[in-house]
DNA sequence: TGCGCTGTTGCATCCTGTTGCAATCCCCTC
DNA sequence: GAGGGGATTGCAACAGGATGCAACAGCGCA
C-alpha cells in the first residue's frame, strides 16, 4: 500500500527501535549493546548484532549526544594566518585517538570571533582549543559557560586560562646568543609579527631584552603580517629607512625570514650569511630544506599538541581542575644563515 | 533548599523552556523566534529576546539537528600527505558563509577509512567532502545512506559520483609543450607520486603521452610520496640508474620538483635551468617565492573549492540531482626553471 | 522445594527543539 | 455590536537514544 518502495535508497534509516522490533528485544538493550561495560548477556549482545548487521543500523550520535550531554566534540579555532598544516592534522589524529571529533573554525578577520563563538555555544561541543586571539571578556564566557578552554601557542598573562605554549623569550635568546657569539654582527633588526599578536610581541621583545643585556644598541624595527611577501616588504623598507643592510636580521618566524632571505639574496644580490645573517622562528617544514637551510627555533609540535589534546580532555573528564599553562621550550637549529656559527 | 548554588557556574545551560517561563509564553513561541521566516508577531519576539538575553540561552544545534534531520555539518575527509592548507582554510569559510559547519577527519592509514567512515555515518552530516581516496564499495555506501558526496580533485572514470578536479591531463600537456617548445631537452626524467594515487597517474601518463607524440624517446621514471625529500630521493635513484642527470624532470607535484631543484643545485652542483630543467605542479605558494620560481600548472583553488562546496550544498538541498563532474583547466606558470622558455 | 542473591531486561521518562493543527486574537467592516 | 479573515499562539506529538528503577530469571544452597 505505501507508495514508498521498499528498499528505496532514500528510505528512513534505521534505529534503535527497529533493531529491536527485529531481534525482538526491548529498544533499552539495543542501547546498552552500544555502551561499553553495560550490563548485557552475551547471548542478547550476539542476537542484537546480528539484527544491526542485517538493517545496517549505525548508532545515531547526535540523539546520543542530546541525553548524555556529551557530544564527543571539540572546537578548533584557528586564525588564517598563522596556522601549520601539520598541528592541525596532528590534532585531530590525537583527538580522534579518544574517540573526539573536530570541529574546525576559521578566523578570517578579528571581528568574526564573536560570530565564531556564537556556533561553537550552538554545537555544545565539549572543549575548545584556540589558536586565536581571543579578548577577556570571550575567554570570560567560557567559564560562565563551563565550557574547557587551552590555547595552543598563545597565553594571557594575566587570565587564568588554561595554555599550551613553547617558550618564546628563551627561544629568541638562545637566537641573540647564537648570533652574538662571535662578535661579528654589530647592527640588528627586527621584523615583528602583526601588532595584535601576543607572540609576535613576545618574541621580538625577548630579542630586544637579550640585544640590549648584550650592550647592542643599533636596533631598528619593521612588522610584517607573518607571511613570505611581508618579510621581503619589511625588509625593503626597513634598508629605505636605515641606509644600509643591517648585520643581522631577527624574524617573528620562519616564513618572514625565508622571504627577508631570498629579498637578499636576489634581489639585493646579498649573501646570507655573508653579508646578512637571518634567524627565524617555529621550525617549519620549509626552513630544512637546502634553499634555506634557516637557522630557528623548532617548537617542539608533538609534545604540545599533546599536552593540548590531553589537557583539554582531562578538563572536560573533570571540570574541577583549575586552569594549567604549560610552557615547552624549544630546539635552536643552527642552520647555515648565521655567519660564523 | 537547593544545595545547587543558584549562580554557581555549572548550572544547567537555559533551554528553551526556561526562556518560555521566563517570558510567560509557551516553549514553541521561542522556538519559531529562532526561525527566521516564522510567523511571530513583533512584540512577540522583543519580550521573547528580551528573556534570552537576560537568561544567555542559546538554542541547542544538537536538539534541533534530532528533529530536523539535518546538522549544518558536514564531512571533510584529507588524507594527510596531499593537502595543502589552503584548501582546508578555503572549504572552511565558504561552508561557513552558507552556516555549515566541517567536522575534520584527517587519514594517516589508507586503513583507517572505514573507521573514519563509521564515525561520518554516526554524526549525521549532511554531506562530505573527500580529499582523499576511497575504495568503490565505500562509495555505494554513501548512496544507499543517502549522503551526498563531493571528490575534491580525484576522480572515478567509470563510478557515477561527483567530483571537482583540476585538469591534469591537459595541464601536463602543457608543461611538455613548453619544455618540448625550442628543441634543447632530449631526455626527460618523471617523478611520480605514490602508487596508489590516481591524480599521479594521471599526470604522469599525460606527460608521457605528450612526449611520446612528439617523438621523444628518451624517458626514465621513479616515484616518491608527494614530499620534498621524496623527490630529492627520486632524483639520486634515477641519476644512479641512467649514470646522468637528464635534461629535463617532470615531478607530479610542487614539493616534489623543489626537492629535485635543491638536489640538482646544492648537492649535485648543476644549474636549473641551464643544466636541467624542472617542473612541478599544483602551484603552490613557495612555487613562487624567488629561490624557486618553478614552472608550474597553478590550480584555480578558489573556483575549485568554490564548485565543491556548491555542488554539495546543491545536492543536499535537492537529493535527486545527478553526480556531476566538474573539470578545470590549470594556467600555466612558467617560472623561470625552464631552459629557453 | 523454597529462599535469597546476582545479573539481565523492560518500562517509562528524559534530553531539547520543531512543527502540523486547531484555537484564539485582533482589527476592520457592515 | 456581530461577523469575517488573516495573523498569532499554544498543544501535543515527534526525533533517536540513555538510564534509574523495578521486575524477573537463573542458580546455589539449605
Amino acid at each position: 500500500m505505501s507508495d514508498q518502495a521498499p528498499d528505496s535508497p532514500a528510505r528512513r534509516k534505521p534505529t534503535s527501535y527497529d533493531v529491536a522490533r527485529h531481534a525482538g528485544v526491548s529498544q533499552s538493550a539495543v542501547s546498552r549493546c552500544f555502551k561499553p561495560g553495560a550490563s548485557v548477556s552475551k547471548k542478547m549482545r550476539e542476537r542484537v548484532m546480528k539484527s544491526v548487521r542485517e538493517l545496517g543500523y549505525t548508532p545515531n550520535a547526535i540523539a546520543r549526544g542530546l541525553i548524555t550531554r556529551r557530544s564527543n566534540m571539540v572546537a578548533v579555532i584557528v586564525s588564517n594566518l598563522h596556522f601549520y598544516p601539520e598541528i592541525l592534522s596532528e590534532l585531530s589524529a590525537r583527538f580522534s585517538e579518544r574517540g573526539v571529533h573536530v570541529l574546525l573554525f576559521t578566523l578570517d578577520h578579528e571581528s568574526d570571533v564573536s560570530r565564531i563563538l556564537d556556533q561553537v555555544w550552538q554545537y555544545q561541543v565539549d572543549g575548545v582549543i584556540a589558536a586565536a586571539h581571543l579578548a577577556a571578556e570571550q575567554v570570560a564566557q567560557f567559564q560562565e559557560r563551563g565550557i574547557p578552554l587551552v590555547f595552543y601557542n598563545r597565553s594571557y598573562r594575566d587570565l587564568p586560562v588554561s595554555s599550551v605554549c613553547c617558550d618564546q623569550v628563551e627561544g629568541e635568546h638562545q637566537l641573540v646568543n647564537l648570533l652574538a657569539g662571535n662578535g661579528t654582527h654589530k647592527s640588528f633588526a627586527i621584523i615583528a609579527g602583526p601588532s595584535d599578536s601576543v607572540v609576535s610581541m613576545q618574541r621580538t621583545q625577548g630579542a630586544i631584552d637579550r640585544l640590549q643585556e648584550l650592550g647592542v644598541d643599533d636596533i631598528t624595527e619593521a612588522a610584517g603580517d607573518y607571511s613570505y611577501s611581508s618579510g621581503r616588504r619589511a625588509l625593503q623598507q626597513l634598508i629605505a629607512e636605515r641606509g644600509a643592510a643591517p648585520d643581522a636580521v631577527i624574524c617573528a618566524n620562519d616564513m618572514m625570514a625565508m622571504g627577508v632571505m631570498d629579498e637578499l639574496r636576489f634581489h639585493l644580490e646579498l649573501d646570507v650569511p655573508g653579508d646578512v645573517s637571518v634567524v627565524g622562528f617555529d621550525g617549519v617544514r620549509a626552513a630544512h630544506w637546502s634553499s634555506f637551510d634557516l637557522a630557528t627555533i623548532e617548537q617542539p609540535v608533538e609534545s604540545m599538541t599533546e599536552a593540548a589534546v590531553s589537557m583539554l580532555m582531562e578538563r572536560i573528564d573533570n571540570d574541577a581542575l583549575p586552569p594549567e599553562k604549560r610552557t615547552f621550550s624549544g630546539v635552536l637549529r643552527a642552520g647555515s644563515t648565521v655567519r660564523g656559527a
